[in-house]
DNA sequence: TACCATAATGACACGATGTCAGTACCTTCA
DNA sequence: TGAAGGTACTGACATCGTGTCATTATGGTA
């Protein structure tokens, strides 16, 4: 199990295959069994354990604690730490997610919990004014949320990373613009 | 081919085998690689007929046409639009991608592509002075094009398929927040 | 030492893939 | 008409990874 992870930093999900897995552990291909019933099971325990520190680090913003647009700076921050650290490992998971119904259901639990919280702490910030009403929270809460998972596989799935402070600029203007920003009147055109 | 996607509407990509598929021709199964290399050369075939409708729909914005955020809000539609026609192809290419390094290729020049003119129509619209210089013209475009193909490809790769009203309310929403808001002072919580 | 449960293995059957040598078919031209 | 030659197609095969046996080691317990 440290194996795979050892083995996802090196290579692409497409290339683990548990023989060549076990060939890494002093045990025989059909010892994996014993611990996993497949290959995703193996990837879904990854996830399992990966996937809660990941919570752990969005606290600030999503319990609403002190100014908004530094909070959801500084969750924003921890997960893409949690990225930077576990890349591959949620890689693997998007890219296993596809090809096995359970996985994919484990997977789509995973940012369903994700859509909930952001969505509940986009209505608590629409009743104290902060958010505008008119924003539909569930879809945009579910929007941002697969905007940070695509990005952050993107750029930390794979050697080499891209640069941590960057995305998070990014995710964060993204982020921000999108919740807390007042629409733009029309805009004049140059032709 | 035209078997092919018929599959994909009813089924998973994940179930789609190349025996599977010729079952459904008066062909038998070799005489399938008569005409594909493989499976990802059949997706990757596909893509390349349905990409290109995309990338008509898409004019009005990424030209310059008319008031941006009218002209914006034309250009996602007609792309909802093919996703609502086309979506389990994408889908499929999406999914089959991260297992064959040739289409992986493919697919990440077909998502550069649109990076590339929502690139240059950003950095037009930084030197016309609608568009903050500030941001990061190639990591936004890259963001707001990973956002569409996922929020796409989730509502309309499969059936049911989503709203595809909602769908673009979002995206225009998050698209014309990210480029054409003002950034907001800083929030007073009312903790 | 005898016993049992658990861990681990070698050998097997299966399913999907991709290839190849061979056959059917169809056009062209004498 | 009928031989030649190219193309479309096929049956059979080898390969590879998977998952499951029946069986054997191993380590703790009385």
């Amino acid at each position: 199990m440290d194996s795979a992870v050892r083995f996802l930093w090196e290579h692409d999900f497409r290339d683990l295959t548990i023989g060549e897995l076990m060939g890494d552990t002093p045990l025989s291909r059909p010892a994996f069994y014993q611990y996993f019933k497949d290959l995703h099971g193996l990837i879904e325990a990854l996830l399992s354990e990966v996937g809660a520190v990941m919570h752990q680090t969005a606290h600030p913003w999503i319990n609403g604690e002190g100014e908004p647009i530094a909070a959801l700076r500084e969750s924003l921050k921890g997960v893409v730490q949690t990225c930077v650290h576990h890349g591959p490992v949620f890689r693997a998971v998007s890219e296993a997610a596809p090809l096995d119904e359970r996985l994919e259901q484990t997977w789509s639990e995973f940012m369903g919990l994700w859509d909930d919280q952001v969505e509940s702490r986009i209505k608590a910030q629409q009743r104290e004014g902060l958010i505008s009403k008119s924003l539909p929270a569930r879809r945009i809460a579910n929007a941002l949320n697969s905007l940070d998972a695509t990005l952050l596989i993107a750029e930390f799935g794979r050697r080499p990373q891209g640069d941590p402070k960057a995305v998070l600029d990014t995710l964060h203007h993204v982020w921000v613009a999108t919740l807390y920003s007042q629409p733009p009147r029309k805009l004049r055109t140059s032709n």
